[in-house]
RNA sequence: GGGCGGUUAGCUCAGCUGGUUAGAGCGCCUGCCUUACAAGCAGGAGGUCGCAGGUUCGAGUCCUGCACUGCCCACCA
């Protein structure tokens, strides 16, 4: 690799360029390792992107967080393994290729479900990588080799056997309950699927006559034309108003039916009339009631949402036109008492936004319960921890008021229910199609036309993924996976049935225990749960912090961003970005910052290169191989010291916070150290050393630091940065690296005794200097260039000799010609400053600005006054010495006595001015 | 109806378990094309931490209430 580094970096060629060599050269595929291997491992399984999507800014955050900690895991020495694969969302695609025959003019219905799901097939075959194709544009570090598909061969006799063994157990039934249904959709859906939203809406009114008397009896709905398939209307046993009626009948307007009067709980007194009308077959309630009661069950709406010929003269009509005439007529008869106004739950279909009907259907069930308990236990003794802890609760309140699961869908595409009818009527579930009826021996069985939710599939991923239900050594090794990482919104969806389906499916299932040891989680007791951490992130919101959709059309492309600002610049600020808790409102110019921060490292890089070339070319220094991990770092100066020190801080606090998933405080902190401390500091500070006149040894010792603490810093930056790192640290090698790629060389790990407290004291006080000498030119207007004499009056040997030890480099850096020290303080001169260790004074004609000098002195020193009382207060007060910390105690003190300095100094100085 | 978050500089956000002087980026102002970087450098202005109480030696941080705001869950017509 050539050192002629473009003058800026341009991230588009060198991150596909990076992309395909990651991936052309495995490096992230993972073999299994046989028994008696002792290695940590870290799985993780990538949640599984639809088919038919298409890449956007939560994936995105998602897949960022995932490879920050994967690839941190794997330069950890972990054995990493990061599971891809797709979901065949059932109605989402069908709906896609639905669409697409419309556009040929031609129908599933017309085509028939063979061919049908053959086109989806088809369609899966060309367009269904392209999220995957989008994946490897961000650098995620998969293991390739193990893509999966929902509807894999493997995967989809794994769902058939889950199937058939909870049918087996009684947890699968079958029956004609209320569901919720989308007539769009045509099929019934889940309770997560459907969407409450609260709308105005109306409460009617509607009095029933009763029977054999001229009395009503009054019911509140907000859906009346549901009461033509009334059959009771339900008073409450204890509500006196209506003792008298208890066991007498209503006749129903409209369908001039005779219905009983009931008294079940389902009316509560307080609300309304306290009379409630009962429809079984169209409100989940009324069906509970109705099978109390044993009423019967009248459907008057269609699956269509059309009025079937149940609701007689109104059979036909749309719902909500049926609703229009049935108000109209129950007006004109008089038994609309009354209308008021109501806000009304609208229940959509998450998928069509239609209006969802409860609707008596029959369907496959889970029966949840048992398979929820083991789920909330397992959370409960801690063998899941779910981040941030607030989840926790929210899971558990849902795991705890769970109801069963409807797993059918009256879809085309998907996993097939494995259960066949025969005519005699006997109903077979089985792994694989069965030749005959066991009952009666007829070979004419039909399958069950419905498919499965496809949350029944992707729950079962984490072991399915790995070869359940054979025993496999993958499961031993990589069961449990390690963490999970995903959205909020996909708690319940998939998160809480992954963790049922993992502790039912995999229940005395153990880890390798060696393995589990290496790991870290010897303690844990539990190895049938699908995974020990769960971490749940953030929303990615647009700029103005509105939900990102297409309807608003604020959709921010992430593709787009990486065209613009590159992929390392647009991960940096998602990392940056993802505080615990907290939704990001994501915002271009933040990117752009990350950006310029690429194109920093970038000409940091160049700086580097230029200088080592310049020292090779001259003989003064060969470029040898790089001893590993600062191996090669020679301190001689103050600050090789205080950059090695501020190293080992870096390092250590960015591996806590990955450790915690504070991803932007990993990113702040490396930006930080690396602007900052690097670059500002220590780039500026060593330049006069690489010089290649100079004496070959420092030169030497030089190229070595630079190089050696730059190349740890890319290994640093790496997993927030992949591209830049891997680029700028080849070329460190001169294409000779030491493995194939950053992302296999080992993690920066902190060093605790290479901290050095009076490296980083000492820096403190010389940049002090050195920015109060700046400070002061400002503000005595010194022309740019123009090189200054500055005076030094500093009590403490120490610091004079610091001085004078670092003389050159306060002369450079502050553009000063001359430092004399005196013995007597500075700080009353006007062009003056000092903090509580030196006082320094700029010698120059001009004149400072009085007045503007007098406003900043007495801000100053209305701050330090302000500082003393509250020490004062605190350290006079005896309940403060004994109680806080000696630590803090101290520093307070030794603070009170710098204050004491800074304000006679500061004061006098006032005084001096008027 | 239940639950969960947010409110800190003009804007977007940090501030983990309470501890000395509340930070960053962007924007703004001033001066610099100093041979790594003008996508840069140097300097600067800008905050009674939503309001009111409380706990504590000490509160942006913990507690209570209030206000505004966002989200999730829910089979009361």
């Amino acid at each position: 690799m050539p050192h002629e580094l473009p003058k800026a970096y341009e991230p588009g060629d060198i991150e596909k360029r990076w992309a395909e060599y990651w991936i052309s050269e495995k490096l992230f595929s993972v073999k299994t390792p046989p028994a008696g291997e002792k290695r940590p491992v870290f799985t993780l399984l990538l949640p599984p992107p639809n088919v038919t999507g298409r890449l956007h800014m939560g994936h995105m955050l998602n897949q960022t967080q995932m490879d920050i900690i994967v690839r941190w895991h794997r330069m950890r020495g972990f054995l990493t393994l990061w599971l891809p694969g797709t979901d065949h969302a059932g109605i989402a695609t069908q709906m896609m290729v639905d669409r697409q025959l419309r556009s040929e003019g031609k129908s599933r219905l017309g085509m028939g479900r063979e061919k049908f799901v053959e086109r989806v097939w088809e369609w899966k075959r060309h367009y269904g990588g392209a999220i995957l194709d989008q994946m490897k544009r961000l650098g995620a570090s998969v293991d390739w080799d193990r893509e999966y598909f929902t509807m894999d061969e493997n995967l989809s006799r794994a769902v058939r056997e889950v199937f058939v063994r909870l049918y087996e157990q009684g947890l699968i039934y079958r029956g004609k309950y209320i569901v919720n249904w989308c007539a769009d959709c045509g099929t019934a859906i889940s309770d997560l699927e459907v969407k409450h939203e609260d709308v105005p809406g109306k409460l009617y009114e509607i009095r029933y006559p009763v029977i054999g008397s001229d009395e009503f009896i009054t019911v509140a709905t907000t859906r009346p034309e549901t009461m033509l398939g009334d059959t009771a209307v339900a008073v409450n046993e204890k509500d006196e108003r209506y003792t008298h009626l208890h066991g007498k009948k209503v006749l129903l307007p409209l369908m001039k039916r005779e219905i009983p009067i009931i008294t079940d709980e389902l009316a509560q007194p307080e609300f309304g009339t306290g009379a409630v009308k009962v429809t079984p077959a169209h409100d989940a309630n009324d069906f509970e009631a109705g099978l109390r009661h044993n009423l019967p069950q009248i459907e008057v709406i269609d699956e269509h949402n059309k009025m079937s010929s149940n609701a007689g003269p109104y059979a036909g009509l749309d719902r909500f036109a049926a609703r229009a005439k049935v108000l109209e007529d129950l007006t004109a008869q008089g038994f609309l008492v009354a209308t008021k106004d109501y806000t009304v739950a609208l229940g959509k279909c998450d998928r069509s936004g239609t209006i969802v009907e409860p609707r008596l259907s029959t369907q496959w069930f889970v029966k949840i319960k048992p398979m929820a308990d083991k789920a909330i236990a397992a959370v409960e003794r801690g063998e899941i921890t779910i981040v941030p802890d607030n989840y926790r609760q929210v899971y558990l309140n849902w795991m705890r008021n769970i109801h069963d699961w409807c797993i059918s869908r009256q879809l085309w595409w998907g996993h097939r229910i494995p259960a066949w009818r025969c005519s005699c009527g006997e109903m077979i579930v089985a792994r694989e199609t069965p030749a005959k009826c066991p009952k009666c021996g007829a070979a004419a069985l039909e399958q069950d036309t419905d498919v499965l939710d496809t949350w029944f599939s992707s729950g079962l991923l984490p072991f399915t993924t790995l070869g359940w239900p054979e025993k496999t050594r993958d499961q031993e090794v990589f069961y449990p996976t390690t963490l999970l990482i995903t959205a909020y919104e996909i708690l319940f969806f998939w998160v809480a049935r992954m963790v049922m389906f993992g502790c039912h499916f995999m229940q005395g299932h153990q880890q390798d225990p060696a393995l589990k040891q290496a790991s870290g989680w010897g303690e844990k007791k539990d190895d049938s749960v699908p995974f020990r951490q769960v971490y749940i992130h953030a929303l990615v919101r647009d700029a103005e912090r509105q939900k990102m959709s297409k309807t608003k059309g604020n959709v921010i492309d992430p593709l787009e961003i990486i065209e613009r600002f590159g992929t390392d610049a647009t991960r940096f600020t998602l990392a940056a970005m993802a505080a615990p808790g907290t939704d990001i409102a994501f915002n271009e110019s933040r990117t752009d910052g990350y950006r310029k921060f690429a194109n920093k490292i970038w000409n940091a890089a160049r700086f580097m290169f230029m200088n080592l070339d310049a020292a090779e070319h001259a003989g003064v220094w060969k470029r040898a191989e790089l001893p590993a991990d600062l191996g090669g770092f020679r301190p001689e100066t103050l600050e090789d010291r205080w950059i090695l020190s501020r190293f080992q801080r870096v390092t250590k606090d960015v591996n806590d916070a990955l450790e915690t998933f504070r991803f932007h405080e990993a990113a702040n902190r490396i930006y930080d150290f690396f602007w900052g401390d690097f670059c500002d500091w220590y780039i500026e500070l060593i330049k006069p050393r690489l010089a290649v006149d100079g004496n070959k040894d420092s030169v030497k010792a030089a190229c070595g630091n630079l190089m050696s603490l730059f190349e740890a810093s890319l290994r640093l930056l790496h997993p927030v940065m992949p591209f830049i790192t891997e680029e700028i640290w080849q070329a460190v090698y001169d294409g000779k690296p030491p493995q194939k790629s950053i992302a296999l060389a080992a993690y920066p790990k902190a060093d605790e005794t290479r901290i050095d407290l009076d490296a980083e004291t000492e820096m403190a006080v010389l940049q002090d200097l050195i920015v109060s000498v700046r400070n002061l030119r400002a503000e005595l207007k010194v022309e740019t260039k123009a090189k200054v004499p500055i005076q030094i009056y500093a009590p403490e040997n120490g610091v004079r000799g610091l001085v004078e030890g670092n003389r050159n480099a306060v002369e450079r850096l502050a553009t000063v010609e001359n430092v004399e020290f005196v013995q007597t303080s500075l700080a009353r001169l006007p062009g003056a400053r000092h903090t509580a260790r030196f006082d320094v004074h700029v010698i120059y004609e001009k004149q400072v600005d009085v007045a503007a000098e007098r406003e900043r002195l007495k801000k100053d020193l209305e701050k330090i006054e302000k500082e003393i009382a509250n020490g004062q207060r605190q350290l006079s007060n005896e309940q403060f010495l004994a109680k806080a910390p000696a630590q803090v105690v101290e520093g307070l003190k030794k603070r009170a006595a710098e204050l004491q300095v800074l304000r006679e100094k500061t004061a006098s100085k006032l005084k001096e001015l008027g």
